[in-house]
RNA sequence: GCCCGGGUGGUGUAGUCCGGCCCAACAUGUGGGCCUGUCGAGCCCACGCCCCGGGUUCAAAUCCCGGCCCGGGCGCCA
């Protein structure tokens, strides 16, 4: 039998680290297959195990082993503790989402991140003191209870806590600035100006944590294909590409804007040689727009690819959009469930239509060289389903940095579509120094201003291709949602800056 | 930026068309009371609201003008 000596209780972290160890070895040899402990919830188990562990050691010996390893050590999340737990002592921590007070029985509902856990206390079960505490607290308060789990089918999820002890670590005020339980539904406006407690409701912080997976698989995926990430400024020194407005800042004694893409550098770090890069990260766009599926800060996944055409970047985006999805359908399972999402993976490749085609789709209402506009996209995924690609647009409409065909009216560019929302817009770039800077002029920009780029041309830079997409707008549209704000944890628009 | 709709307790709505029956209703909440199996607990009592400024009128939440704010649509948008 292991014993801790006096150093190890010196070095909680490493005692801890041990018991993590070799208790999830144990479980995972004794629990293989058992169906109420997966993998995923091993972690957490093997938290309480060293709990009863210690506690075991504690009861028998004369030592008390304290172990502090940090403000409440052994803290379970509610998702851990299951019915077959029943006579186990706990500790639970979280927000107070609603209280049943019966008169000799209350009823607290426990949240935290995972979900909920029912506290039942019985006048004639609990510690006096500890009762009269739950008959005055206040909703949302954040409380740590330790008691003990008791089997009861009357509970929801087959079980409850019974408090020995139970602590106001800080108590809320009332009256709450919206709803957390739901019963009253609070108008996106007043859920932005307390985003804290708007986020507070599980299908709102699902919606985060699905973003989270997403960020993760694009990062899992492109790092196995080969792509290193990088960070480009977010401050930069002209006004890069027109188009877009661009957000001035102050900087010393310089003028200074907030970019609006990392386009330009990723294109650098091509002549850098660094063959496959990707970015996420913010972009700044000062259009006074205001509408559902626009948002002057925004997140964009970027990559640039050297020694490959737009073909070869559009099958990087199909694949990793399908392995998206695929994660999110296995790895978030509960949140898709809390937002009633039944989520269908797309199947690569992607359908393409070219722009000439997609006109006379819609029945050469447009002149060939427009712009698609929103009626008219609105129209096409009336006619085309899901997620969708419109290539080979006209060069015209396309930035400088485009490449064109053979035949130059066209560019061999694409847009990536989930019904009428543009996700993605990617192109073959063109790196031919010459012809580079006569598109610049063409554009009517300054080729002195882009000097810093164009450098990049001159000295042997490879054929490549990129695209960038939208990091809300993908969530938006996988998630069904109505407003791309909802997508944003604190999402800046045409008249909010705070919260 | 344009067009349309809106602003009523902490939150979400009704009332505005057709001024007076509205010192404003309902739900949720908060405070108090009853209640030992709730799970949107129930029942009883109480508390709390007409965006700001100006105008019309005997009388304005309601009509008119201006402002501010919000929502939707459009425009703009590598």
């Amino acid at each position: 039998m292991w014993i801790p000596t006096h150093q190890m209780i010196c070095e909680p972290q490493r005692i801890i680290a041990f018991f993590l160890e070799s208790f999830c070895s144990f479980l995972r040899l004794s629990y293989r297959g058992k169906s109420w402990c997966d993998c995923s919830e091993l972690h957490t188990l093997s938290h309480f195990v060293v709990y009863e562990f210690f506690y075991q050691i504690s009861c028998k010996s004369r030592f008390t082993i304290e172990l502090k390893t940090g403000l409440i050590p052994f803290l379970m999340r509610s998702s851990a503790i299951t019915p077959e737990m029943d006579g186990a002592q706990v500790t639970v921590a979280g927000w107070v989402h609603e209280i049943r007070d019966l008169g000799g029985l209350i009823f607290i509902v426990l949240r935290d991140r995972e979900g909920f856990v029912q506290i039942t206390l019985p006048k004639k079960v609990v510690d006096k003191d500890v009762f009269k505490r739950a008959k005055k607290i206040l909703r949302e308060s954040v409380i740590k209870v330790e008691g003990i789990v008791k089997k009861e089918e009357k509970a929801p999820n087959g079980f409850e806590i019974i408090p020995k002890s139970l602590d106001i670590l800080n108590e809320s005020q009332a009256p709450l600035p919206l709803e957390v339980t739901e019963k009253v539904p609070a108008d996106l406006d007043t859920r932005l100006d307390n985003r804290f407690m708007d986020l507070r409701r599980p299908k709102i912080s699902s919606i985060f944590k699905i973003k989270s997976q997403v960020t993760k698989s694009i990062r899992d995926f492109l790092h196995n294909q080969g792509f290193i990430e990088v960070q480009t400024p977010k401050i930069v020194a002209t006004a890069t590409e027109g188009g877009t407005e661009l957000f001035p800042i102050s900087y010393f004694e310089k003028e200074a804007f907030l970019n609006q893409s990392p386009q330009l550098y990723k294109q650098i770090l091509m002549s850098a040689g660094f063959e496959k890069v990707y970015e996420i990260g913010p972009i700044f766009r000062a259009e006074e727009h205001n509408t559902t599926r626009h948002l002057n800060e925004a997140t964009s996944v970027d990559i640039e690819m050297s020694f490959t055409d737009h073909e070869g970047v559009m099958q990087i985006l199909e694949n990793l959009i399908a392995r998206v999805y695929e994660d999110v359908v296995t790895k978030c399972e509960k949140e898709l469930e809390i937002l009633e999402i039944k989520l269908e993976i797309p199947d690569t490749p992607f359908q393409r239509i070219t722009y000439t085609e997609a006109i006379e789709l819609l029945g050469n209402q447009i002149p060939w060289g427009e712009d698609l506009d929103l009626q008219a996209l609105k129209s096409l995924a009336t006619k085309i389903e899901g997620i969708y690609f419109i290539t080979d647009w006209p060069t015209k409409i396309k930035p400088f940095y485009v490449m064109a065909h053979e035949d130059e009216r066209i560019s061999k560019s694409f847009d990536l579509m989930h019904n009428y929302i543009e996700l993605a817009s990617g192109a073959q770039r063109e790196h031919r120094y010459e012809r580079l800077a006569e598109n610049i002029k063409a554009k009517g920009l300054s080729v002195e201003s882009f000097d810093f780029y164009l450098k990049a041309f001159r000295y042997g830079i490879p054929p490549h291709a990129g695209w960038g997409l939208g990091l809300e707008r993908l969530i938006m549209a996988m998630l069904g949602l109505s407003n791309i704000r909802e997508a944003m944890l604190f999402p800046r628009d045409r008249t909010r800056v705070s919260p």
